[in-house]
DNA sequence: GCTCATATCTTGGTATACCATCGGACAAAG
DNA sequence: CTTTGTCCGATGGTATACCAAGATATGAGC
């Protein structure tokens, strides 16, 4: 026990290494910037105006595109180079299709197991939901409602399909908020969070599944109307 | 009519040009060097062996590794560098949960706009399935039933969840032929796609779904043993 | 003989140099 | 005025050089 203990305070005397590369940073950064609608779809990124812009070298901007381009933020034209992903209806419908399969499993396996705590902690998230959507702020919404899922793949124990989730809705960030801006979705968005959150709390897997598919289901829709 | 044919000749006239980026070419080296278990899972990637092994430049390695890594086939180890991504059983675990959810749906709505030519073209995939399995090739079966497969995601316009099962696949590549070498799984894994392409031959969605759940339920199982 | 310090080697991180190709501007020929 | 040839700048692809940090070996000192 005194092992134990001890082994820990050498732990946390360990000096934070900032897992910080200057690659991380860019890639973050860069991310960042594309999901936040800084760089329109389809723009061309061009690797040495990316240079001077974050201030680092050609190795490291290529390296960070390679990377949003497996993740499917970027995409490489041949003989000239990557641009912005751009996003047909086809595929944000499929991808809102995936994303119903693999939330609804993860609701349902949340369900099965949230305990007290977990349902405080998504308690709170919805606190913070229903917060940002009467301040009408879109960001804050979309925020508040990735931790909440975030709270529930993780709870489920799935947090492989937290990762594929994340990264599908990097890729049709910019319909997400066009989708929140709807304004009866303000409105309409927490509340079925709030009824995917009942049929949580009260275990009832196959309830909390079919309210996550109806929520993923209307923003579809939205979304169709708005890319379509 | 004449101008179709016009333009079809003219088409054809096109110089092919090759798409062959070292780069592309050394991503497909190294991801089926990873798949195909030529390097160990955990095994070090250093770089400047790379380099050689490959006849390419660091940058090049690199940018393939960093494509691999957005992938899931590699890890990067703090102040360590690359290595071969590792796989335990909640991934693994995980990863045929998805499957599961992904390709039966995907048989679902294959089944429910199959036409004659994608049943021949199954029909096809499944001959070459059953003339691999009785050969006892384990690559060969995972070929055909990727073959299979990717029709059946393809009919039914899901081509954003093929690539993401395709992906999961490559992360569980070792496991997958570890299951096939399973004496039992060489005939019933057969037997249950053929189960598979009946429901989709008859169009019925919700059966093609449930047989598919089956199998990669049956595939996971035996993952679970091996793994664990 | 064991321990600790230092030298060195390996390895990844970063920056830069060089080259081939593409695209547009401009000019000359019809 | 159109067309075509050519040149030049921009851009991506590739290779290499340099640096800092870890790991490892080696040797001095106890």
């Amino acid at each position: 026990m005194v092992m134990k203990k001890n082994a820990e305070n050498l732990a946390a005397l360990r000096i934070e290494t900032p897992p910080a590369t200057l690659r991380e940073i860019a890639l973050d950064r860069m991310r960042r910037a594309i999901i936040g609608g800084l760089f329109e779809p389809g723009e061309r990124l061009v690797e040495r105006t990316l240079c001077e812009q974050l201030g680092v070298s050609r190795s490291v901007i290529r390296e960070v595109i390679r990377h949003l381009e497996a993740e499917g933020l970027v995409e490489m034209l041949a003989k000239q180079g990557p641009i912005v992903a751009t996003l047909n209806w086809d595929d944000a419908r499929q991808i809102y299709e995936i994303r119903a399969a693999l939330e609804s499993t993860a609701v349902a396996d949340c369900a099965k197991v949230a305990g007290p705590e977990i349902k405080t902690a998504l308690r709170k998230a919805m606190g913070e939901l229903e917060r940002t959507s009467k301040q009408n702020s879109p960001v804050g919404v979309l925020d508040a409602t990735t931790e909440f899922y975030k709270i529930v793949f993780e709870a489920g124990g799935n947090n492989i399909a937290w990762e594929i989730v994340s990264r599908l809705n990097s890729r049709i960030s910019r319909l997400r908020v066009m989708t929140l801006s709807t304004s009866n979705r303000m409105t309409s968005g927490p509340l079925q969070i709030r009824e995917i959150f009942a049929a949580i709390d009260g275990n009832d897997g196959e309830a909390a599944a079919s309210a996550c598919r109806a929520h993923v289901g209307a923003a579809a829709a939205i979304a169709k109307i708005i890319l379509s």
